[in-house]
DNA sequence: TACAAAATTTAGACTGCTCTAAAAATTTGT
DNA sequence: ACAAATTTTTAGAGCAGTCTAAATTTTGTA
């Protein structure tokens, strides 16, 4: 019943649980979990074995890894405590929304179900984290996003900016710098065939231009 | 200059703290430190030969050990991490001071000196943690309480409680179930001589009797 | 369909942290 | 002063998690 799940096995959940669900619900394989993880295939191997061995996914040799419900809760568990500390770091230590991945993957690891509880109300009991992403609730449901990349839509119109693909720190910087936060309208005026890009205006600001790669890794919603 | 200290060697550290300050600021003994962290005297003889490599200790063996300047300086900056999330359980989450320790033994080895400098300022810059405990300033520098236990003023008169000795989750809710709280004014009516128990009134409140066990317990000021 | 390339697993080794049992050093008591 | 008791260290081992090198299995393509 009660089996401990230590820090590394708990990462090693989060990658299967976050790989399985970069595309479609489908297997993982141990190739993806070693880049993902930054560790070599063969030890990647080696904790798979523990990780069936305490039924927490399904792994059959050389054919890659599901995670048993078991499995999931304990990702879904980690992936929610990670997305409350950040909005804790951003709204109540004014983290900037790039800075607080690093410190996250740390708190996501504190175990404590009466402390993520009453962190959950102390930050009001929040829906999404400072990058737009689902926070799951106490019984690991999740709203699904049907969110899709800015470059995905190919009309004008306007549009609310939901959520970032890319996390990385340059990223999010970058969009910082040109003024760009969650919540923000996008007004798409012009899409230039030939590479993608387009022109938006942000709010009521100045007009600039998006890259094709810009907007591929911005979510955003049609505006009601 | 920049050595990794692993979690394992933070509670070390803090363990030799702590022990050296028990009474003066004496050496501690393998077995000090095996009985503080219920680790085998064999088990810490090992570690303390690996602090010491690490210039984090000064040890010589059967001599006891030491903390270097670098030791203390690790040691006390997991204190001041341990208090302070301390005082955001109780201020900020509302949990009660008999249930904060634990899960501030996993916090205090977060490691950001961004995020306990910003948590520091969102909580005020508190001086003390939830049971009196000075909290070390960002340098290092601590408050030198000169507070006394109760059963050692050996005088009637009026007291402020500042502080526990005993930290146990039984004798913290003992004192809550007495109407104790740090802060609160003790008026000593009372010392019986065979058992060094006090009659004593919390604040305005009816007179209750304390054993000479819970008056040890208990650190004091004279009240001005 | 056969075979080369890619992916995965196995074998063997290392580090950090823990243990038990035994040896050595120190402290204590008479 | 010295034997007994206590403390501490050494020796040898195991587990979790990592690695490299080699073997095996699967996949893609000629
Ligand atoms: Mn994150
Ligand atoms: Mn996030
Ligand atoms: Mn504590
Ligand atoms: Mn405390």
């Amino acid at each position: 019943m009660c089996v401990i799940i230590s820090l590394t096995e708990e990462n090693y959940l989060k990658a299967i649980y976050t790989l399985s669900h970069l595309i479609d619900e489908s297997e993982v394989s141990t190739n993806q979990i070693s880049d993902h993880l930054n560790n070599k295939a063969a030890t990647v191997t080696d904790m798979l074995k523990r990780l069936a061995e305490k039924k927490l996914i399904h792994y059959i040799p050389y054919q890659g890894v599901k995670l048993t419900e078991k499995g999931r809760q304990t990702a879904i568990k980690v992936v929610r405590k990670h997305r409350l500390w950040e909005v804790f770091l951003v709204d109540k230590l004014q983290f900037k929304w790039d800075e607080v991945h690093e410190i996250a993957e740390q708190l996501e690891h504190i175990n404590s179900d009466e402390l993520i509880q009453r962190l959950d109300k102390f930050l009001g009991k929040p829906k999404f984290d400072p990058h737009g992403d689902p926070i799951p609730d106490a019984n690991g449901q999740l709203n699904i996003v049907k969110a899709i990349p800015l470059n995905q839509h190919k009309i004008k119109g306007m549009f609310t900016f939901v959520g970032v693909c890319e996390h990385s720190k340059t990223f999010l910087q970058h969009l910082t710098s040109i003024g760009l936060k969650i919540g923000d309208t996008l007004k798409v005026e012009e899409i230039n065939e030939f590479d993608n890009s387009c022109k938006v205006k942000i709010n009521k600001n100045n007009s600039q231009f998006f890259s094709n790669k810009v907007a591929s890794n911005i979510l955003v919603e049609i505006k009601k």
